[in-house]
DNA sequence: GGGATCGTCTTGATCGATCCAATGAGACCA
DNA sequence: TGGTCTCATTGGATCGATCAAGACGATCCC
């Protein structure tokens, strides 16, 4: 049916098998409203008949746009349990084929950055980019900002209230205000937080959750909280050290991680996790589902934050581009056996 | 420094001020020996001064290639174990840059699998393509042997030994065997195997090597497998069941999700994993990695895939192609607590 | 009836690179 | 001196699509 190792038909001989013209083929393909319903039929008959695909490199130089959105994709984190990117690059991909556009990865060259950057886009690769960590103040954004060149960042610019693009994030302290009412409601009192250190802003604004849902209900929170790395093994010292000093009965943390480091401890000291002691992780990683039992977690609504990632794009590269809008998205809470 | 949101530079504009023709640039680019040295210096001048990239859109045309290799990315599997796929899509990018190629990734678009494929190829968006999923006998594989298009795989071609395409893969067997034979040094005697349903090639490959392992010191294999889905219900089950009936001391699986299950059978009769009472899982995920005392695992070497694939592509890219060469390649064992 | 308008389709130029064939300058040898 | 050969460089055509402008007939309205 298909022809075998040929050279692709090209709009040339999809006007000459119906008739027509070059541009009434590619009027066909691109504004169907502008011809008559007969050609029209005729011609699309032509283009099934021979299997024609317009060839993307030509239509890309004609055009200058490429449908493609580069994402810079960093290295797998071992020994954690992030599997924020995994399920992310996967709803990106899946949204971004609805609108028309693929999605280009390219690696960090690790000392320079911006290196793929800056190749993707003067080589006019890509349409535009989806900037994913936004967080540790790096200067991808502000770069790409100084050289006009169209993104969207997942991730509030935390140190750039004035930056103009548009951004699309997932409101951390809703989560863990989730997580912290949620234990309130089944009659925790003595509410424990593990996050990161204090240069982390989506540490401190996860941490904010939990101290605000406390608070809300007139409960203190000193000495009921611990920063450190994100790691099990700080996870498992900060939970012991608390347990001694602070005696909570219920965990919230900045990450499944964490979450395995208290249930680290509570193995250690042969508490069950439930009810009476909780632990609540966030990211809902694959960890947070598969382990005995279950950790509850918050999980952040990737699915939502594709589309509006899209969604920002489209507006970017529309002719004329529409003003940028930005989302702050409400993640949700899945409940497991760990609270 | 580099211009801001303006047009960017051309060949012909890299040669106007450097005062050469364009094919002299090109040449500069593609084919530095072609020429002098000081003009080639002189053109490297003016092509840093200008900020140029050669147009990839124009390049593509011209040279039918785009240096993309087309991947398909499934859905994120939630409620398993499976993070294959992380790191090898890391690792593909990873090399594949390093070979001056960009992965586009694309999603199967549900009920036709192949669709995206056909797209992609007549279009001639990408080179080539690396195609993961060719366990369950799906046609990707015939398909684009059929079609003639450049495509390594990742898994052998179980069901079409005649299969002339190059592919890459991890010897199972070999994994299973490695993890086998570590529990009989540490002494275990009755080894139970938990694996996936009959139908799946890649689990009755895995299978083969733990009753090999058994086999090699006369051990008997009777009553002591399972065969079950992807599921820690269905490990967990399974477990319980062979424990109760076969009485193993040591459990290899075919998947960290089934090993998890073990675990949380272990959790029911309060048994601790360890050199008593071991349990080896598969894929070293994640979770492997962060469950309390640690999950030992078979890992896959997929940055030794990617390399391999890479290669192969090369090779098939290549004007003119080489032979199509295939690489079966042998896992480790991470060591953790629960061994 | 004639000019403006609309709908439909066509022609030639163009995007920015590389391919191909050809040119000029110099080296070398007879 | 003239011919051949190599090296370095050049000009024109080309990849396959879209853009911009124009051609043509039919319709409409004063």
């Amino acid at each position: 049916m298909t022809p075998l190792s040929t050279t692709p038909p090209t709009l040339a001989d999809v006007a000459e098998l119906a008739g027509v013209s070059r541009q009434t083929v590619s009027n066909a393909v691109n504004n169907p409203d502008l011809l008559r319903s007969d050609t029209l039929a005729r011609v699309q008959d032509a283009i099934e008949a021979l299997g024609y695909s317009p060839n993307r490199a030509a239509r890309n130089l004609r055009t200058r746009a490429s449908h493609l959105i580069g994402m810079r994709i960093g290295p797998a984190q071992e020994g954690t349990a992030n599997a924020t990117m995994d399920r992310f690059v996967h709803s990106l991909v899946e949204t971004s084929r609805e609108a028309g556009y693929h999605v280009l990865l390219f690696a960090g060259s690790g000392e320079d950055p911006l290196a793929g950057y800056d190749d993707l886009l003067r080589s006019t690769a890509v349409d535009a980019f989806v900037v994913t960590d936004t967080y540790l103040g790096n200067p991808q954004a502000v770069w790409l900002e100084q050289r006009r060149a169209p993104f969207v960042a997942f991730g509030r610019p935390w140190d750039h209230p004035d930056a103009r693009h548009p951004w699309v994030d997932v409101d951390g302290a809703a989560g863990t205000d989730l997580a912290t009412t949620h234990l309130l409601d089944r009659g925790h009192q003595r509410i424990a937080w593990i996050g990161w250190r204090k240069d982390s802003r989506i540490g401190e604004d996860r941490r904010a959750g939990w101290s605000r849902a406390l608070h809300a209900r007139g409960l203190p929170t000193t000495g009921l909280a611990s920063r450190v790395e994100d790691t099990v093994a700080s996870g498992r010292e900060a939970s012991a050290v608390l347990l001694d000093e602070a005696q909570p009965t219920a965990f919230v943390c900045a990450s499944d991680t964490l979450a395995m480091g208290v249930l680290h401890t509570f193995r250690d000291r042969g508490i069950t996790a439930g009810r009476e002691m909780s632990v609540v992780g966030f990211d809902d990683s694959q960890v947070a589902q598969v382990v005995p039992f279950g950790l509850t977690s918050v999980r952040q609504p990737l699915e939502d934050v594709a589309v509006e990632i899209v969604k920002a794009l489209e507006g970017l590269l529309a002719h004329p581009p529409t003003i940028a809008t930005s989302a702050l998205l409400v993640p949700t809470l899945a409940l497991r056996g760990s609270s």
